[in-house]
DNA sequence: ACCTGAACACCGTTCAAGT
DNA sequence: ACCTGAACACCGTTCAAGT
């Protein structure tokens, strides 16, 4: 399993390796059991030896949301320019982030708590270098700054508030009262779903479009809003 | 200062009261001091009594988590069903949210990454009760089953990203680079503004827009063009 | 019935000591 | 130069004992 940090026989420690090792225990393990002895064990090493490489626990945490969003740089689907229009460039933008949030949907809500360097770099495109790109990008193809800037801040918005919604469902279980129906044998009488009849009878005769998933179409078509939303932005200058 | 928990003379210990001490704490001193231990200093007990009243801390997050959207009950301003049309009834709904998550800066990121009893309870609504009142009132007004669920969702994104930002924003200092200009005396050689504008010309001459906070009116006028959305949604049927 | 003291199994982190 | 052992000051939590 996951060969790239083995590190067994002979491989010297070394920061990039420690932060690689985090994430994978974070995916595989939830953020509650990432404790440095833990990750020691991960590197067949002493807790104590890993502080020669990062300065404490705090900066591995945001070492990792670092590295998160710096994972988008490799991504070929990912522009650091418009090219075929600003619709274009922020909708693979968009995508870009969404693979980097359901790829690590354990580690993506730290994007989200660790406080960000400045209150106007705002997560997920919390870095210097893709708020250049993004603000540039916009520019060049001839948003007014306000309307550049007033961009940045709805597609952070937009962005922040779908994913996290994605990857907490993913994380969260079947649920407390929809475990019946589908093939239940006599709905009459589950006594959850009676009472959740009585109590939250909307709920109840929801529930069945309430658990469906359709959260790529639904991304789409929320971003597809995002952009007209961010035309009108561009247009009133 | 904050008379409301004092309880030093006499006061009986309950659940309720520990709550509000938790959440007090939670506002003046960040979660990282959240102790139990730390708990009990406030409250004038020993760590170990609060096991009387919580079953541990993580349900004292949840319940922290639970009281503050119930505290929406409590809000004259927000609605319990629509009565001047669907788009005051969402209108007063997200401004109830939102004075929630500004009373408590703090502790309202706990919403989003306390995990929901099920995937389909979306933060900052993920209450049966909240539920119910936003998909009832909905289909009061005459939305389709699937019309209400589509508007839940996008319901929730817009009011998770959108406030979890601003919150953030409160948290977060002055920023790295951007203490300069105001009244700086020579900014052609502050050293942090060169570097900026050396490796992110756009960042540096757009500062002065990223750095305005009108954090007030760019949350009525998302949530305008989120109602403009719904009534596509909801035509769409 | 409610609170406490002492204890257990953990944390993050420091530092002198080993190789 | 890099890793380790032992130690320190904390955690959350349990439980027998006190009032």
């Amino acid at each position: 399993m996951a060969p790239s940090t083995r590190r067994s026989t002979r491989g010297r420690l070394d920061r990039a390796t420690v932060i690689a090792a985090a994430l994978e225990h974070l995916e595989d393990s939830g953020l509650g059991t990432l404790t440095m002895r833990e990750l020691g064990k991960r590197l067949r090493v002493e807790a104590m030896s890993l502080y020669r490489h990062i300065p404490g626990k705090d900066d591995l945490l945001d070492a990792i949301v670092d590295h998160l969003i710096d994972e988008m740089h490799d991504d070929p689907e990912v522009p650091t320019e418009p090219t075929e229009g600003w619709e274009d460039f922020l909708r693979r933008l968009a995508h870009g982030v969404r693979r980097v949030a359901l790829a690590h949907p354990k580690a993506f809500p730290l994007v989200a708590s660790r406080p960000p360097e400045a209150p106007w770099l705002r997560p997920p495109l919390r870095s210097l270098a893709w708020v250049e790109t993004f603000l540039a990008g916009l520019r060049a193809e001839g948003f007014s700054d306000r309307a550049a800037v007033d961009s940045y801040r709805a597609f952070t918005g937009f962005l922040l508030g779908n994913l996290l919604l994605e990857v907490s469902a993913r994380g969260a279980d079947i649920g407390p009262l929809d475990l019946m129906d589908g093939e239940d044998p006599d709905p009459a009488d589950d006594p959850g779903l009676a009472e959740l009849r009585h109590e939250h009878p909307t709920v109840a005769s929801l529930r069945g479009l309430l658990r469906e998933d359709r959260s790529g179409e639904e991304f789409n078509l929320a971003l597809e809003q995002l952009l007209a939303r961010i035309e009108e932005i561009r247009t009133a200058s």
